[in-house]
DNA sequence: GGTAGGATCTGTAGTAACTACAGGTTCAAG
DNA sequence: CTTGAACCTGTAGTTACTACAGATCCTACC
Protein backbone atom coordinates (compact mmCIF):
# COMPACT_ATOMS: atom_id res chain seq x y z
CA UNK A 1 0.00 0.00 0.00
CA UNK A 2 1.23 3.78 -0.37
CA UNK A 3 1.32 5.19 2.69
CA UNK A 4 0.38 9.00 1.31
CA UNK A 5 -2.35 8.23 -1.17
CA UNK A 6 -3.88 11.26 -2.20
CA UNK A 7 -7.33 10.35 -2.03
CA UNK A 8 -10.48 12.93 -2.55
CA UNK A 9 -10.77 15.93 -0.33
CA UNK A 10 -13.63 16.79 0.95
CA UNK A 11 -14.07 19.68 -1.44
CA UNK A 12 -14.53 17.31 -3.97
CA UNK A 13 -16.69 14.87 -2.28
CA UNK A 14 -18.90 18.20 -1.53
CA UNK A 15 -18.75 18.76 -5.00
CA UNK A 16 -19.98 15.23 -6.26
CA UNK A 17 -22.61 14.42 -4.20
CA UNK A 18 -23.91 17.71 -3.67
CA UNK A 19 -23.86 17.49 0.42
CA UNK A 20 -22.06 20.78 1.41
CA UNK A 21 -18.94 20.89 3.33
CA UNK A 22 -20.02 21.42 6.92
CA UNK A 23 -22.39 19.04 6.86
CA UNK A 24 -20.15 16.03 5.66
CA UNK A 25 -17.65 17.23 8.90
CA UNK A 26 -21.07 16.64 10.86
CA UNK A 27 -22.22 13.30 9.53
CA UNK A 28 -18.46 12.37 10.25
CA UNK A 29 -19.08 13.91 13.79
CA UNK A 30 -22.50 11.93 14.69
CA UNK A 31 -20.88 8.72 12.90
CA UNK A 32 -23.49 8.79 9.78
CA UNK A 33 -20.05 8.73 7.76
CA UNK A 34 -16.97 6.72 8.51
CA UNK A 35 -14.02 9.05 9.12
CA UNK A 36 -11.76 8.45 6.21
CA UNK A 37 -7.77 8.24 6.16
CA UNK A 38 -5.57 11.63 6.37
CA UNK A 39 -3.35 13.59 4.09
CA UNK A 40 0.50 14.30 5.62
CA UNK A 41 -1.63 18.00 6.85
CA UNK A 42 -4.24 16.11 8.49
CA UNK A 43 -6.85 16.97 5.40
CA UNK A 44 -9.44 14.33 4.98
CA UNK A 45 -8.59 12.01 1.98
CA UNK A 46 -11.64 9.91 1.00
CA UNK A 47 -12.52 6.82 -1.37
CA UNK A 48 -15.18 6.21 -4.15
CA UNK A 49 -16.97 3.99 -1.04
CA UNK A 50 -17.48 7.54 0.59
CA UNK A 51 -19.17 8.70 -2.52
CA UNK A 52 -21.62 6.38 -2.85
CA UNK A 53 -22.31 6.09 0.63
CA UNK A 54 -23.04 9.63 0.86
CA UNK A 55 -24.92 9.75 -2.29
CA UNK A 56 -26.87 7.09 -0.07
CA UNK A 57 -27.41 9.82 2.70
CA UNK A 58 -28.35 12.48 0.79
CA UNK A 59 -30.80 10.48 -1.63
CA UNK A 60 -32.64 9.17 1.45
CA UNK A 61 -32.61 12.81 3.04
CA UNK A 62 -34.41 14.14 -0.12
CA UNK A 63 -36.63 11.31 0.23
CA UNK A 64 -37.84 12.80 3.50
CA UNK A 65 -36.29 9.98 5.60
CA UNK A 66 -35.10 11.22 9.31
CA UNK A 67 -31.25 10.98 10.17
CA UNK A 68 -32.47 8.41 12.22
CA UNK A 69 -34.22 6.55 9.85
CA UNK A 70 -30.82 6.53 7.36
CA UNK A 71 -29.26 5.14 10.18
CA UNK A 72 -31.81 2.24 10.13
CA UNK A 73 -31.38 1.73 6.22
CA UNK A 74 -27.70 1.71 6.14
CA UNK A 75 -27.29 -1.02 9.21
CA UNK A 76 -29.65 -3.06 7.39
CA UNK A 77 -27.71 -2.19 4.06
CA UNK A 78 -24.75 -3.46 5.98
CA UNK A 79 -26.37 -6.01 7.41
CA UNK A 80 -26.43 -7.55 3.75
CA UNK A 81 -28.22 -10.86 3.99
CA UNK A 82 -32.12 -11.13 3.61
CA UNK A 83 -32.68 -7.58 4.62
CA UNK A 84 -34.59 -5.80 1.47
CA UNK A 85 -38.35 -6.61 3.59
CA UNK A 86 -36.80 -4.63 5.93
CA UNK A 87 -35.56 -1.75 3.97
CA UNK A 88 -39.49 -2.27 2.38
CA UNK A 89 -40.73 -2.03 6.21
CA UNK A 90 -39.00 1.44 6.70
CA UNK A 91 -39.97 2.95 3.30
CA UNK A 92 -43.39 1.94 3.88
CA UNK A 93 -43.72 3.40 7.42
CA UNK A 94 -41.90 6.32 6.00
CA UNK A 95 -44.54 6.58 3.36
CA UNK A 96 -47.47 6.48 5.62
CA UNK A 97 -45.64 9.20 7.99
CA UNK A 98 -45.58 11.04 4.71
CA UNK A 99 -49.62 10.57 3.95
CA UNK A 100 -50.57 11.63 7.07
CA UNK A 101 -48.61 14.92 6.90
CA UNK A 102 -50.02 15.54 3.65
CA UNK A 103 -53.67 14.80 5.22
CA UNK A 104 -52.77 17.30 7.96
CA UNK A 105 -51.66 20.24 5.79
CA UNK A 106 -54.64 20.15 3.26
CA UNK A 107 -56.91 20.41 6.13
CA UNK A 108 -54.60 23.15 7.12
CA UNK A 109 -55.12 24.56 3.16
CA UNK A 110 -59.11 24.17 3.71
CA UNK A 111 -59.03 26.01 6.68
CA UNK A 112 -56.53 29.32 6.12
CA UNK A 113 -58.56 29.45 2.68
CA UNK A 114 -61.82 29.38 4.14
CA UNK A 115 -60.48 31.86 6.73
CA UNK A 116 -58.75 34.61 4.64
CA UNK A 117 -61.88 33.91 1.96
CA UNK A 118 -63.75 35.91 4.09
CA UNK A 119 -61.67 39.31 4.43
CA UNK A 120 -62.96 40.63 0.76
CA UNK A 121 -63.37 44.23 0.78
CA UNK A 122 -60.20 45.79 1.55
CA UNK A 123 -61.96 48.25 4.48
CA UNK A 124 -63.40 46.19 7.08
CA UNK A 125 -63.95 47.49 10.18
CA UNK A 126 -62.95 44.45 11.89
CA UNK A 127 -60.68 42.05 10.32
CA UNK A 128 -62.81 38.31 10.03
CA UNK A 129 -59.44 36.84 9.91
CA UNK A 130 -58.22 38.17 13.10
CA UNK A 131 -61.84 37.40 14.64
CA UNK A 132 -60.93 33.49 13.87
CA UNK A 133 -57.57 33.89 15.31
CA UNK A 134 -58.98 35.07 18.44
CA UNK A 135 -61.92 32.45 18.36
CA UNK A 136 -62.21 30.01 21.66
CA UNK A 137 -60.76 26.76 20.73
CA UNK A 138 -64.13 25.24 21.16
CA UNK A 139 -65.64 27.70 18.92
CA UNK A 140 -62.31 27.47 16.24
CA UNK A 141 -62.75 23.70 15.98
CA UNK A 142 -66.29 24.39 14.03
CA UNK A 143 -63.75 26.17 11.32
CA UNK A 144 -61.79 22.98 10.90
CA UNK A 145 -62.92 20.53 8.41
CA UNK A 146 -61.73 17.65 10.32
CA UNK A 147 -60.47 17.18 13.72
CA UNK A 148 -57.23 16.76 14.46
CA UNK A 149 -54.34 18.36 15.17
CA UNK A 150 -51.80 20.98 12.65
CA UNK A 151 -48.41 19.40 12.67
CA UNK B 1 -56.86 49.96 42.59
CA UNK B 2 -55.97 46.80 44.61
CA UNK B 3 -52.58 46.36 45.92
CA UNK B 4 -52.37 42.46 45.48
CA UNK B 5 -55.01 41.56 43.45
CA UNK B 6 -55.06 37.61 42.89
CA UNK B 7 -55.12 37.33 38.84
CA UNK B 8 -54.94 33.86 37.34
CA UNK B 9 -52.38 31.81 37.83
CA UNK B 10 -50.14 30.50 35.44
CA UNK B 11 -51.34 26.83 35.53
CA UNK B 12 -54.94 28.29 35.19
CA UNK B 13 -53.45 29.85 31.75
CA UNK B 14 -52.36 26.77 30.66
CA UNK B 15 -55.36 24.76 31.06
CA UNK B 16 -57.92 27.71 29.32
CA UNK B 17 -55.35 28.27 26.96
CA UNK B 18 -54.05 24.41 25.86
CA UNK B 19 -50.68 26.22 26.16
CA UNK B 20 -48.32 24.23 28.15
CA UNK B 21 -46.76 26.00 31.15
CA UNK B 22 -43.37 26.17 30.12
CA UNK B 23 -44.11 27.16 26.35
CA UNK B 24 -45.95 30.38 28.04
CA UNK B 25 -43.07 31.34 29.99
CA UNK B 26 -40.81 30.93 26.82
CA UNK B 27 -43.38 33.05 25.08
CA UNK B 28 -42.84 35.45 27.59
CA UNK B 29 -38.88 35.52 27.66
CA UNK B 30 -39.46 35.98 23.71
CA UNK B 31 -41.52 38.64 24.05
CA UNK B 32 -44.53 36.91 22.35
CA UNK B 33 -47.10 37.15 25.37
CA UNK B 34 -46.49 40.64 27.88
CA UNK B 35 -45.04 39.91 31.11
CA UNK B 36 -47.47 39.82 33.64
CA UNK B 37 -47.93 41.03 36.85
CA UNK B 38 -46.55 39.35 40.55
CA UNK B 39 -47.83 38.39 43.62
CA UNK B 40 -46.28 38.78 47.01
CA UNK B 41 -44.22 35.72 46.17
CA UNK B 42 -43.19 37.10 42.73
CA UNK B 43 -45.82 34.18 41.07
CA UNK B 44 -47.32 35.11 37.77
CA UNK B 45 -50.81 36.76 37.49
CA UNK B 46 -52.68 37.13 34.89
CA UNK B 47 -55.30 39.02 33.42
CA UNK B 48 -58.11 38.10 31.17
CA UNK B 49 -56.38 39.66 28.31
CA UNK B 50 -53.30 37.59 28.26
CA UNK B 51 -55.96 34.81 27.94
CA UNK B 52 -57.16 36.08 24.60
CA UNK B 53 -53.89 37.03 23.55
CA UNK B 54 -52.39 33.19 24.01
CA UNK B 55 -55.20 31.85 22.42
CA UNK B 56 -54.31 33.86 19.15
CA UNK B 57 -51.34 32.68 19.63
CA UNK B 58 -51.73 28.94 19.80
CA UNK B 59 -54.40 29.61 17.01
CA UNK B 60 -51.93 30.72 14.86
CA UNK B 61 -49.67 28.16 15.81
CA UNK B 62 -52.12 25.43 14.85
CA UNK B 63 -52.89 27.13 11.50
CA UNK B 64 -48.94 26.99 11.50
CA UNK B 65 -47.65 30.35 11.31
CA UNK B 66 -44.36 30.38 12.44
CA UNK B 67 -43.47 32.72 15.74
CA UNK B 68 -42.54 35.20 13.69
CA UNK B 69 -45.67 35.21 11.39
CA UNK B 70 -47.04 35.40 14.69
CA UNK B 71 -45.51 38.07 15.69
CA UNK B 72 -45.83 40.05 12.63
CA UNK B 73 -50.04 39.33 12.79
CA UNK B 74 -49.48 40.44 16.75
CA UNK B 75 -48.27 43.81 15.38
CA UNK B 76 -50.77 44.48 12.79
CA UNK B 77 -53.85 43.78 15.50
CA UNK B 78 -51.98 45.91 17.76
CA UNK B 79 -51.25 48.57 15.52
CA UNK B 80 -55.01 48.62 14.67
CA UNK B 81 -56.39 50.27 11.88
CA UNK B 82 -56.77 49.31 8.52
CA UNK B 83 -54.87 46.78 9.09
CA UNK B 84 -57.36 43.87 7.47
CA UNK B 85 -55.97 43.40 4.24
CA UNK B 86 -52.00 43.31 5.97
CA UNK B 87 -53.56 40.64 7.76
CA UNK B 88 -54.84 38.93 4.59
CA UNK B 89 -51.60 38.90 2.67
CA UNK B 90 -49.60 37.13 5.58
CA UNK B 91 -52.35 34.71 5.63
CA UNK B 92 -52.06 34.64 1.90
CA UNK B 93 -48.59 34.09 1.90
CA UNK B 94 -48.50 31.61 4.52
CA UNK B 95 -51.11 29.38 2.51
CA UNK B 96 -48.85 29.91 -0.59
CA UNK B 97 -46.27 28.37 1.76
CA UNK B 98 -48.87 25.38 2.96
CA UNK B 99 -49.79 24.93 -1.21
CA UNK B 100 -45.84 24.22 -1.99
CA UNK B 101 -45.13 22.12 1.02
CA UNK B 102 -48.53 19.82 0.06
CA UNK B 103 -47.07 19.55 -3.52
CA UNK B 104 -43.67 18.86 -2.52
CA UNK B 105 -44.67 15.83 -0.20
CA UNK B 106 -47.09 14.73 -3.16
CA UNK B 107 -43.88 14.18 -5.45
CA UNK B 108 -42.27 12.66 -2.85
CA UNK B 109 -44.97 10.06 -1.85
CA UNK B 110 -45.55 9.10 -5.47
CA UNK B 111 -41.40 8.65 -5.67
CA UNK B 112 -41.80 6.73 -2.46
CA UNK B 113 -44.87 4.17 -3.03
CA UNK B 114 -43.15 3.87 -6.49
CA UNK B 115 -39.67 2.55 -5.06
CA UNK B 116 -41.23 0.67 -2.56
CA UNK B 117 -43.95 -1.49 -5.18
CA UNK B 118 -40.74 -2.51 -6.96
CA UNK B 119 -39.61 -4.92 -3.84
CA UNK B 120 -42.53 -7.74 -4.20
CA UNK B 121 -40.76 -10.90 -3.40
CA UNK B 122 -39.31 -11.21 0.05
CA UNK B 123 -36.19 -12.74 -1.17
CA UNK B 124 -34.83 -10.80 -3.81
CA UNK B 125 -31.11 -10.76 -3.85
CA UNK B 126 -30.30 -7.30 -4.36
CA UNK B 127 -33.08 -4.71 -2.66
CA UNK B 128 -34.39 -2.17 -5.62
CA UNK B 129 -34.92 0.46 -2.72
CA UNK B 130 -31.23 0.21 -1.48
CA UNK B 131 -30.24 0.65 -5.47
CA UNK B 132 -32.96 3.55 -5.98
CA UNK B 133 -30.98 4.99 -2.70
CA UNK B 134 -27.29 4.41 -4.19
CA UNK B 135 -28.05 5.95 -7.39
CA UNK B 136 -26.28 8.86 -8.49
CA UNK B 137 -28.11 12.61 -8.20
CA UNK B 138 -28.52 12.45 -12.39
CA UNK B 139 -29.64 8.71 -12.48
CA UNK B 140 -31.84 9.50 -9.02
CA UNK B 141 -34.08 12.18 -11.20
CA UNK B 142 -35.17 10.00 -13.53
CA UNK B 143 -37.16 8.55 -10.59
CA UNK B 144 -38.95 12.10 -9.69
CA UNK B 145 -41.63 12.83 -11.17
CA UNK B 146 -41.24 16.46 -11.34
CA UNK B 147 -37.62 18.43 -10.72
CA UNK B 148 -37.86 20.21 -7.49
CA UNK B 149 -36.40 19.81 -3.86
CA UNK B 150 -38.34 17.90 -0.82
CA UNK B 151 -38.48 19.97 2.10
C1' DG C 1 -50.41 27.67 64.05
C1' DG C 2 -47.76 24.26 61.86
C1' DT C 3 -46.76 21.34 58.13
C1' DA C 4 -47.10 18.44 53.92
C1' DG C 5 -47.16 18.40 49.21
C1' DG C 6 -48.47 20.56 45.09
C1' DA C 7 -47.59 24.69 42.31
C1' DT C 8 -44.46 27.94 40.88
C1' DC C 9 -39.90 30.16 40.50
C1' DT C 10 -35.15 30.84 37.80
C1' DG C 11 -31.81 29.15 34.91
C1' DT C 12 -29.62 25.85 32.04
C1' DA C 13 -29.35 22.16 28.78
C1' DG C 14 -31.34 19.19 25.41
C1' DT C 15 -33.98 18.10 20.87
C1' DA C 16 -33.28 17.89 14.80
C1' DA C 17 -30.36 18.87 11.31
C1' DC C 18 -27.77 21.55 10.06
C1' DT C 19 -25.23 26.50 9.12
C1' DA C 20 -21.97 30.08 10.21
C1' DC C 21 -18.45 31.85 11.94
C1' DA C 22 -13.33 32.63 14.22
C1' DG C 23 -8.82 31.92 14.17
C1' DG C 24 -5.45 28.94 12.66
C1' DT C 25 -2.90 25.41 9.10
C1' DT C 26 -1.91 23.39 4.60
C1' DC C 27 -1.80 22.92 -0.25
C1' DA C 28 -0.95 24.09 -5.06
C1' DA C 29 0.08 27.26 -8.59
C1' DG C 30 3.01 30.74 -10.35
C1' DC D 1 9.03 31.13 -2.09
C1' DT D 2 4.99 33.43 -1.75
C1' DT D 3 0.19 34.03 -1.91
C1' DG D 4 -4.45 32.95 -1.71
C1' DA D 5 -7.76 29.28 -1.81
C1' DA D 6 -8.96 25.27 0.60
C1' DC D 7 -8.94 22.99 4.73
C1' DC D 8 -8.67 22.35 9.93
C1' DT D 9 -11.02 22.43 14.93
C1' DG D 10 -14.26 24.08 17.89
C1' DT D 11 -18.07 26.79 19.28
C1' DA D 12 -22.39 29.16 18.78
C1' DG D 13 -26.61 30.10 16.33
C1' DT D 14 -31.10 28.57 14.16
C1' DT D 15 -36.75 26.96 15.42
C1' DA D 16 -39.99 26.12 18.85
C1' DC D 17 -40.13 24.18 22.35
C1' DT D 18 -39.37 20.49 26.43
C1' DA D 19 -37.07 18.76 30.53
C1' DC D 20 -34.84 19.00 34.20
C1' DA D 21 -32.48 20.85 39.06
C1' DG D 22 -32.84 23.03 43.06
C1' DA D 23 -35.18 26.59 45.43
C1' DT D 24 -39.38 29.03 47.04
C1' DC D 25 -44.33 29.72 47.72
C1' DC D 26 -49.19 28.71 48.55
C1' DT D 27 -52.97 26.26 50.41
C1' DA D 28 -55.54 22.91 52.71
C1' DC D 29 -55.77 20.00 56.45
C1' DC D 30 -55.19 18.89 61.39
Amino acid sequence: MDGRQRGISIGDLSMRTGVNIETIRYYEKIGLLPAPGRTGGRHRAYEPAHVARLTFVRRSRELGFSLDEVRSLLRLVDGGHSSCSDVQAVTLEHLEDVRRKIADLQRLERTLSEVASRCQGGSVPDCPIVEALYASPERAALLESQPGKAP
